[in-house]
DNA sequence: CACTTGACCTGTCCGC
DNA sequence: TGCGGACAGGTCAAGT
């Protein structure tokens, strides 16, 4: 579940707070979504930079190694810090320190600065790899996705002969890591209600203005995410284990029932490509098919 | 090649 | 109360 706003929102957390930090250790509970072997090497080695490509977050090494790390749905990574103190009262580092490791706990990184960092993953599907920086790139999820959608890089007429190619219904062209990247199945569902399209439409199908509607709904809706923390509502937590408020100002995501922001209609959840997908059958009409 | 489906996992919820 | 089954969703491999 945690998307692009979701793994953003770790990526500035962390970024503040480990970037210059040397690594004492690091532990793997779990093989089979980290090796402890390959691991071994960044004992010692101080955090440059902490960066994001997609889903993935990048955490930059001296001696030009990075960890690649990939929540999928469950994965969290939290920081819980050895002073409590050191950014004023409230957070929760006092009782994560009492929660964790718990048994969804995968690796533990220690910090010389006695700041330790968690990934948990209750469902097991995300990992932890190094890799050469110079590598990255290549690296076999990566090297395969598509724009930014918060950057420069992603421009309109890029996206509309992306659409052109697809004959499937818009949605799963949107959650396929190629067309853009970063989105999941929370942000498809928000972008296309705030462009009023259904997702069944096939992308081909699109008009020129639909096309331009969803073009600028994502960092629309993307950026609105970020200003609240993310989305929670099974797993994530931020870097300190906090929620994202999101949920709670979404337009239509797991809100089947309740009245459409829009036009006060009643959102539906419906099945598209096999996923839980949510809409308002008023803003965005069926395809005639 | 474009597209669809199943697998990977575990916790939760629903119906009986 | 317990149990089987559906469901949650990101990505990849194997299928049509």
């Amino acid at each position: 579940m945690p998307e692009l706003p979701e793994v953003e929102t770790i990526r500035r957390g962390l970024e503040g707070l480990i970037v210059g930090q040397e690594i004492n250790s690091v532990k793997v509970l779990f093989s089979k979504q980290a090796t402890a072997k390959d691991l071994a090497v960044i004992a010692g080695q101080k955090v440059e930079a902490v960066k994001r490509r997609g889903k993935v977050l990048l955490i930059e090494l001296n001696s030009k190694l990075t960890l690649l790390i990939h929540l999928k749905m469950t994965g969290q990574l939290i920081l819980v810090q050895k002073s409590g103190d050191r950014f004023g009262g409230g957070h929760p580092t006092k009782s994560m320190q009492d929660r964790l490791p718990d048994t969804s706990t995968r690796v533990i990184f220690t910090f010389k600065s006695g700041d330790t960092l968690f990934f948990n993953d209750q469902r097991k599907f995300g990992w932890v790899k190094i890799l050469p920086t110079g590598l990255v790139d290549g690296e076999s999820l990566i090297a395969k996705l598509g724009p930014e959608p918060l950057e420069e890089g992603f421009k309109l007429a890029d996206f509309k002969a992306q659409l052109a190619k697809r004959s499937v219904p818009i949605k799963p062209v949107l959650l396929d890591q190629t067309t853009v990247s970063g989105l999941g199945n929370i942000y498809v569902d928000e972008a296309l209600h705030l462009a009023k399209i259904h997702p069944r439409r096939r992308a081909n199908m699109l008009s020129a203005q639909k096309v331009e509607a969803l073009y600028q709904a994502i960092p629309k809706v993307l950026n609105d995410s970020l200003g609240y923390g993310g989305t929670s509502f099974t797993n994530f937590v931020n870097h300190l284990g906090f929620m994202g408020d999101y949920l709670k100002h979404a337009r239509v995501f797991k809100r089947e029932g309740q009245l459409c922001p829009v036009c006060n209609t009643t959102i539906q959840k419906i099945r598209v490509g096999g996923r839980g997908t949510h809409i308002c059958p008023k803003c965005q009409p069926a395809p005639k098919v």
